[in-house]
DNA sequence: TTTCGTTATATCTTTATGGAAATAACGCTT
DNA sequence: AAGCGTTATTTCCATAAAGATATAACGAAA
């Protein structure tokens, strides 16, 4: 009995833009509204979560996190309404991809029957 | 304006089975007849072809190819049947995802129009 | 001006990945 | 038995990816 798997990611001009380990970090910046702690909530380290970020928002067509540095509470990041919908279509595109291959699936698994 | 890429692959009871260069060397070998001419028309090591081509052993249901060790020629691989079946229908699957991110594409470009 | 917590960035170390190369095993052919 | 070209397998090295650590920059608040 086989399974299917699959991985999608939107690309921009130059690069990557989404993909399923952005899309999760962008949700913890909306639970944390801190970069560093969401990827201290994520197990993804501050280096990894600056990067990834910072590529998203140089391949995406519009800013999808604002940054403050510095201020009372030290600063923090936060989800551009661009960037939620951005989330919600891509779960929704995700979701229905793997809806589409879960009935390609009887390809593999029956193709042998006799 | 987005793009959108994938990838899909097989999975059987322990690991990987099938994915792209995965099929891409069984094709090779069914083109060379032979694992390691097959890997350097790739460019691939041949170290990194055994590898794969044990795993798929190990991760499919039918074996996907015979070995020869030794004789006349010195030995060979061949794809079975079952592999060449197995190709076939992932590259189907494959092409049919394609398709199907490809109209899945406009929620991407489409959603910030006004 | 000091403090604070955040973002921003560089540097060093560790780990993972992959390639290169060497060698053994194999079995048909001569 | 020797030669051949393949598969099989190990060891070593180079490069890349990832993590850890340290430090600077920032700006509101006290």
């Amino acid at each position: 009995m086989y399974s299917i798997k699959s991985r999608i990611w939107i690309e921009g001009q130059d690069g990557v833009f989404l993909g399923e380990g952005r899309v999760k970090l962008l949700k913890a910046i909306i639970e944390e509204g801190s970069l560093s702690k969401a990827a201290l909530s994520i197990n993804m380290s501050y280096k990894k979560a600056w990067k990834l970020i910072d590529s998203m928002n140089q391949n995406s067509e519009e800013p999808v996190v604002t940054k403050i540095t510095g201020g009372s509470n030290g600063g923090g990041t936060f989800v551009t309404d661009y960037g939620k919908q951005m989330i919600k279509i891509f779960d929704d595109v995700n979701q229905r991809c793997w809806d589409f291959l879960d009935s390609e699936l009887k390809s593999f698994n029956y193709s042998d029957e006799s």
